[in-house]
DNA sequence: GCCGTTTTCGGCCCGACTGTTTTCAGTCG
C-alpha cells in the first residue's frame, strides 16, 4: 500500500498535481510503512497523516491491488519516463518537459536523444546539463551505491580522521548517525575554516567532485559512495548536527510546529524572527520547543515527536546496557580465533556472560559431532576457573531444517545452557510452509533464541517470506527469542520487523554472532537496530543480570 | 489532501548549489 501511494505522489507531482497534496500522499506512505500493525485490521483512518480520500484509496487497494486514480495516471505517465527522474538532477519537472517535448520515455532514450543531439533547443537545457545527464544515466547503471553501515561506518571514520586536525569540530550526521542499516550517503558537519574545502577535494578518496561551494562540498568515492561535507559557524554547531542528522521527515515535522509559534528553524539556529532561541547544541533546541532530546535512531517520524512532546520517549537500550553476548562461534566449526582466544576478548569487553554457540551436525561442511561438543563442553568447565567474573555458557547454534526441526534430540539439547536456532538453507519456501517452520521451531522447548530470523544478506539475499505477525505471536506466546544478528550486512531482525515483534510483547537479543575476535565489537550496530526498533533494555534479554537471564535459559 | 492550545479555512520547512537565466527555477538533502 505505501509503495502505491509513494508511486500515485510521484505520477501526481509529475503529471501537475498541486504540490501540497503530493506530500500528503507521500506522508500517508511513508505513517503506513511505518506502521506497526497491519494496515488491513484496523481502521485506517486511525493512521496519522491518513484522512478520508486517502482511506478510500486504501480500501480499495486491500480490495484489488489497485485503486482506480493510480490506474488512470499510469495510463497517462509511461512507466520510463518514472525512471527518467532516478537519473540524478532530473526531476519531474524536466522529465515531463523531455516527455513532452521529444517524446524522451526512458533514461535510456535520453542517453541516445543527447548523443544524437537532439536536446538543442529544449528550453532550461544546455551543454553543461547534457553532459551531467548522460553521467547520471551512466551513474545509475551501475550497482546500487547504498552501502551497509560497515562500509559506511569505516569510510566515515577515515573521512573524519582525515580533516580533523584542520577542523575545530567535526562529526558525521545523516542516515549513519541515524544506524540506518544501508546509507546512501555520507554526510559529515564540520567547524572549520572554508580552506577545508580544498583539503577536503585534495583527498585520496575522492574520485569526482559533485559540487562545491563555500558552505558545501560534494563528492563521490571510487566505490560510488556520495560524501557531503558542511561547514557551520561554531555557534551553530548543534543546529547544525540537528539539521544534517534528519530524517527529512523528522525536520518536516519539527518545522511545522516551529511554524505555528512563529519562529524559524534552519542549520543555523531556532530563531524568533533575528533573536536566536537556541542554535549550540541539539539538547537546547529540543528543549526550547518543549520536547525531550530525541535519539537519533528514532528521528523517523515515525511518532518520536509525539512522545517527545508528551516526555514519553522511550529510554534505549545502549552498548553500556548489554552484560554479554549469546551467539558466537569459534574454530571448532567455521570460527576462525579459538575457545580461550574468544572467551579473552569476551572478557577484555567486561561481558558478564558469554555463550559459545558452535554450529550443530546439520551444517555437515562444518563436521559437528556430539563428542566434538562435549569436549569443548569440559574445556569451557576448566577455562572458567580463568573468569570468576564471567560466566560462559555452553550453547550450540541449531540448524532449523525445512520442516521446522532442529539437528540434535531433546535429550542432547537439555544439555546446552542456550539454544539459538537458525535458517541456514531452503530459503525459498512458500509464506505458509516458512511460516510454520518458524512457528515450529519456537515452539521447540529447548530453542531460546530465533537466529537471524530472515536470513537477509543485505544487496545479496532477500528476506525469507513468512507471516511475521505469526512468527511474533508464537514467539510471544512461547518465551521465545528473537535475534538481532549484529553483523551489518546482515542486521537481522530489521529495524521494522523488531518495532512489530515488539509490539506484539517479544523479547530479543542483540548478539554478534562473531566469527573471529574483531566481530564481537559489531554489537555497536545491533544496537542501532535495536534502538530504530524503540528498543529499552527490558526488551533484550542479554542487558539482563545472569540470575534472570538463566531464569529465562531454563523458564 | 491533511490538519487544528491561534485556524473547520488557509495554511503547509529551509537553504545550498547549478545552470541558465539576466533575477531565478529546478533539484537535492
Amino acid at each position: 500500500m505505501a509503495a502505491a501511494l509513494e508511486e500515485y505522489a510521484e505520477l501526481f507531482a509529475m503529471t501537475g498535481g498541486d504540490a501540497f497534496r503530493v506530500r500528503s500522499y507521500q506522508k500517508a506512505a511513508k505513517a503506513i510503512a511505518g506502521f506497526p500493525e497491519d494496515i488491513a485490521s484496523v481502521p485506517v483512518r486511525s493512521v496519522p497523516g491518513v484522512g478520508e480520500a486517502i482511506a478510500k484509496k486504501v480500501e480499495e487497494y486491500l480490495g484489488r491491488g489497485s485503486f482506480r486514480q493510480l490506474d488512470d495516471l499510469r495510463g497517462k505517465v509511461p512507466e520510463g519516463v518514472r525512471r527518467l527522474t532516478r537519473v540524478p538532477s532530473l526531476g519531474p519537472k524536466k522529465a515531463v518537459l523531455l516527455f513532452q517535448e521529444l517524446g524522451i520515455d526512458s533514461p535510456e532514450a535520453l542517453a541516445e536523444a543527447i548523443k544524437a543531439g537532439g536536446l538543442k533547443g529544449v528550453k532550461g537545457f544546455g551543454a553543461k546539463t547534457e553532459e551531467n545527464l548522460l553521467r547520471g544515466i551512466e551513474q545509475m547503471e551501475r550497482a546500487n551505491t547504498r552501502v551497509h553501515t560497515g562500509v559506511a561506518m569505516g569510510l566515515a571514520e577515515r573521512i573524519i580522521a582525515s580533516l580533523e586536525d584542520r577542523a575545530e569540530r567535526i562529526a558525521y550526521a545523516g542516515s549513519l548517525r541515524r544506524m540506518r542499516d544501508t546509507v546512501g550517503d555520507i554526510d559529515i558537519l564540520a567547524v572549520a575554516p572554508e580552506t577545508l574545502m580544498e583539503v577536503f577535494k585534495a583527498q585520496p578518496y575522492v574520485a569526482e567532485v559533485i559540487a562545491s561551494g563555500g558552505k558545501k562540498t560534494s563528492i563521490r568515492t571510487p566505490e560510488g559512495v556520495q560524501v557531503d561535507l558542511r561547514l557551520v559557524p561554531a555557534e551553530s554547531w548543534g543546529a547544525g548536527l540537528q539539521y544534517f542528522t534528519g530524517s527529512q521527515a523528522h525536520n518536516v515535522h519539527l518545522r511545522e510546529i516551529v511554524v505555528k509559534k512563529g519562529w524559524k528553524l534552519s542549520e543555523y539556529g531556532l530563531f524568533d524572527g533575528e533573536r536566536v532561541i537556541a542554535a549550540g547544541s541539539e539538547e537546547e533546541i529540543y528543549r526550547a520547543l518543549g520536547m525531550d532530546w530525541v535519539p537519533p535512531a528514532l528521528r523517523e517520524d515515525g511518532g518520536e515527536i509525539q512522545a517527545a512532546l508528551k516526555g514519553g520517549l522511550p529510554a534505549l537500550v545502549t552498548v553500556d546496557d548489554l552484560k554479554g553476548d549469546l551467539h558466537t562461534h569459534t574454530d571448532l566449526t567455521d570460527g576462525i580465533a579459538s575457545l580461550e582466544d574468544m572467551v579473552a576478548a569476551a572478557h577484555a569487553r567486561g561481558h558478564s556472560y558469554y555463550a559459545v554457540t558452535d554450529h550443530a551436525p546439520d551444517l555437515a561442511m562444518h563436521r559437528m559431532t556430539l563428542e566434538k561438543a562435549l569436549t569443548q563442553r569440559e574445556q569451557i568447565r576448566q577455562l572458567q576457573g580463568k573468569y570468576p567474573d564471567m560466566r560462559i555458557l555452553h550453547g550450540s547454534e541449531l540448524n532449523i531444517g525445512p520442516d521446522g526441526s532442529v539437528d540434535w534430540p531433546a535429550e542432547i539439547l537439555s544439555g546446552f545452557d542456550v539454544c539459538v536456532a537458525s535458517i541456514h538453507s531452503h530459503f525459498g519456501q512458500p509464506r505458509e510452509e516458512m511460516t510454520r517452520r518458524l512457528i515450529a521451531a519456537c515452539e521447540n522447548p529447548h530453542v531460546h533464541v530465533i537466529g537471524h530470523p530472515t536470513t537477509r544478506l543485505i544487496g545479496k539475499r532477500p528476506q525469507v517470506d513468512a507471516d511475521w505477525d505469526a512468527v511474533f505471536r508464537a514467539a510471544a506466546r512461547t518465551g521465545t527469542a528473537m535475534e538481532i544478528d549484529s553483523f551489518p550486512d546482515r542486521a537481522d531482525l530489521p529495524a521494522d520487523l523488531v518495532r512489530l515483534a515488539r509490539h506484539h510483547g517479544v523479547r530479543f537479543s542483540i548478539d554478534s554472532d562473531a566469527h573471529a575476535v574483531p566481530h564481537l565489537a559489531n554489537q555497536r550496530f545491533g544496537v542501532g537496530t535495536a534502538q530504530r526498533g524503540w528498543l529499552t533494555p527490558e526488551d533484550v534479554i542479554n542487558t539482563w543480570p545472569l540470575d534472570r537471564l538463566l531464569g529465562f535459559l531454563n523458564g
